[in-house]
DNA sequence: GTTGTGACATTAT
DNA sequence: CATAATGCCACAA
C-alpha cells in the first residue's frame, strides 16, 4: 500500500545518522523500494512536520542538493548541514572519502 | 481515462 | 559541464 511505502521511507529517512547524507535513490533502495527516488521527494513534500524528519540528510545523485542554489530551502539545507559539521560548497557536499582520508592521516599516533 | 508535473536517477549525446 | 531521453509513479486537473 502507498501509505506503507511513505512510512518505510519516513522510517528510512529518521534513521540516516547526523552528519551523513544520503541520496533519493538511497532511501527508497534502503526502504525497499528500489528505482523509487520520486517517491522519496513525494514523501518528504508531504511528511507530516510532527515527524521532525532529518530531510536536510537526503541529497541528489552526486551528492547535489536539489533545491535551486536561490531558493530558501537550499540555504536551509545547507545550513542544517553544516549545522552538523558536513561541507557543503557550491550545492555540493564533499566527498566523505576526502574527510575520512583527512581523519587517518591526521588521527594515527 | 489522459495529460502534465514533479524534493529523482541513469545513460547517452 | 549541459541537454535530452527514459524509467518511475503519485497526484491533480
Amino acid at each position: 500500500m502507498k501509505t506503507e511505502s511513505l512510512e518505510a521511507i519516513w522510517r528510512t529517512v529518521r534513521s540516516i545518522p547526523r552528519g551523513q547524507v544520503v541520496t533519493y535513490g538511497g532511501v527508497a533502495r534502503l526502504a525497499g523500494l528500489p528505482g523509487r527516488a520520486r517517491l522519496v521527494g513525494y514523501a518528504l513534500r508531504v511528511a507530516p512536520a510532527a515527524l521532525r524528519l532529518p530531510w536536510h540528510r537526503v541529497v541528489g545523485s552526486g551528492e547535489r542538493i536539489v533545491f535551486p542554489k536561490q531558493s530558501r530551502e537550499h540555504a536551509e539545507q545547507s545550513r542544517r548541514l553544516r549545522a552538523e559539521g558536513v561541507k557543503v560548497i557550491n550545492g555540493r557536499v564533499q566527498r566523505r572519502s576526502a574527510v575520512d582520508l583527512d581523519e587517518m592521516l591526521w588521527k594515527p599516533r
